[in-house]
DNA sequence: CACCGTAAAATTTGATCATATTGTGTCTCT
DNA sequence: AGAGACACAATATGATCAAATTTTACGGTG
């Protein structure tokens, strides 16, 4: 009468909901990389790739979708949204206020331990940048971010912050396949300085200069289509 | 013989899928009143009361709690979040910066029959609170700030305002119930005067204070529970 | 004779339900 | 009061039905 029947099953599957699993699948394959704007995503499909039921691939694709993650494409279709300029503005606008805020109240919780914590995974993330490591630069900058949201103590910011986090992951790994990561500069250099010397609004406005120089990268990008007028 | 046989059930269901309905429906009565905070929401209750399988809840119940209407009380358990403090203290904070933004771009775009049109709602909301009618209340006032919304043009902000709602709304009807409506005092007048004077920063500023004179009605009814300690 | 457009059929995908399985809370019995 | 059994609710699968897109075939026209 061991209790070991499931466990085969259980083994690497963890112990958690499978329609959990499959979110955190997706969100990880939305943020980091594997999915590109515009591609369609069909219940279907993931059922095949990640053989589990159509029930908990449903209610991920449902989440997903509240996140912002994935679009209701009109009748039935669900596919990653195409972030237009007038999307990318109002999220750096979003981003600036809420991540600031975050960086602020981060900044007045943060010890030494912590703030080394944060420079470990920007020294990381500079090895990334340099090596071309797409995968390993999309990574450790969310993780930068993460860490800090993690210390503000706001876990309604903190959420919604991370759902903002969906919603460009996909256009940001354009940008990068586009640009290379060489040309990606940031201000975390400023970030952890300010942090240093303790100055929550000097976090906060590096914070939200990194933000917008980021998120300025997406811009124009979908208006580069060139729909009409090909004039070369 | 004649495969006319799901007509009929459809007959008055109109053309939405059952999962659509089922979150349409869960999201008025968080937003108007039938649900109240700390309650329970269980799946085969709903399948119940709603009179459709299980699969569409838990599509439905699942972008919920994404949106944060409702949470996942650690197993099993799915129920209307008690918001704390801190909690109130971050959505002032976010909803201030989304609709004052919001309102700043509506205010560009509205011209005269659009302002009227918010007027007449604000009328209304004034017959609802002076007849204490709490969830004429509620629907006249979401819909002031709704119409808001839809005048800026920015669908982004949009949706990010309209979910926060889901989060505060069980916790304002409590508010009503406690109070009573006539103790609801509002800057909608304010609002109207600005967008008639045309000047976006006027309104983005009427609207921040309207939130946060709303919100703070909500401080403190967490508290008064007391969890741990009835020292008194 | 070839090409294009339209319409119909077939395949693919989505939506819903009914059922089996598993985990959690509770009630009871010692 | 603690441990075990029972019951209920949630999870997950498979089957079935409906809808949409794609493919194919046929007819008309240049």
């Amino acid at each position: 009468m061991i209790k070991n029947k499931a466990q085969e099953t259980d083994r690497e599957e963890g112990k958690r909901p499978a329609h959990e699993q499959v979110y955190q699948t997706l969100r990880s394959q939305i943020l980091f990389g594997e999915l590109v704007p515009g591609q369609a995503v069909t219940i279907q499909g993931l059922t095949d790739s990640l053989g589990v039921g159509m029930t908990p691939v449903r209610e991920a694709i449902r989440r997903l979708i509240s996140d912002g993650a994935l679009m209701f494409q009109g009748n039935r279709r669900v596919s990653v949204p195409v972030l237009s300029d007038g999307d990318i503005e109002q999220l750096i606008y979003v981003r600036k206020s809420i991540e600031s805020e975050l960086a602020r109240r981060a900044a007045q919780h943060m010890g030494a331990s912590e703030i080394n914590q944060v420079e470990a995974i920007d020294r990381a993330l500079d090895t990334a940048i340099q090596a071309g490591d797409v995968s390993g630069y999309l990574r450790y900058n969310h993780a930068f971010h993460a860490t800090l949201y993690a210390q503000a103590d706001a876990p309604v910011l903190s959420d919604l912050a991370e759902r903002l986090w969906l919603r460009f992951g996909p256009s940001l790994r354009m940008v990068c396949g586009r640009f290379g990561t060489q040309s990606l500069p940031d201000r975390h250099k400023d970030i952890i300085r300010a942090l240093r010397e303790g100055t929550p609004d000097d976090v906060a406005q590096a914070v939200a200069q990194d933000v917008e120089q980021g998120m300025e990268l997406m811009g124009g990008v979908s208006t580069k289509r060139i729909p009409q007028s090909s004039v070369d």
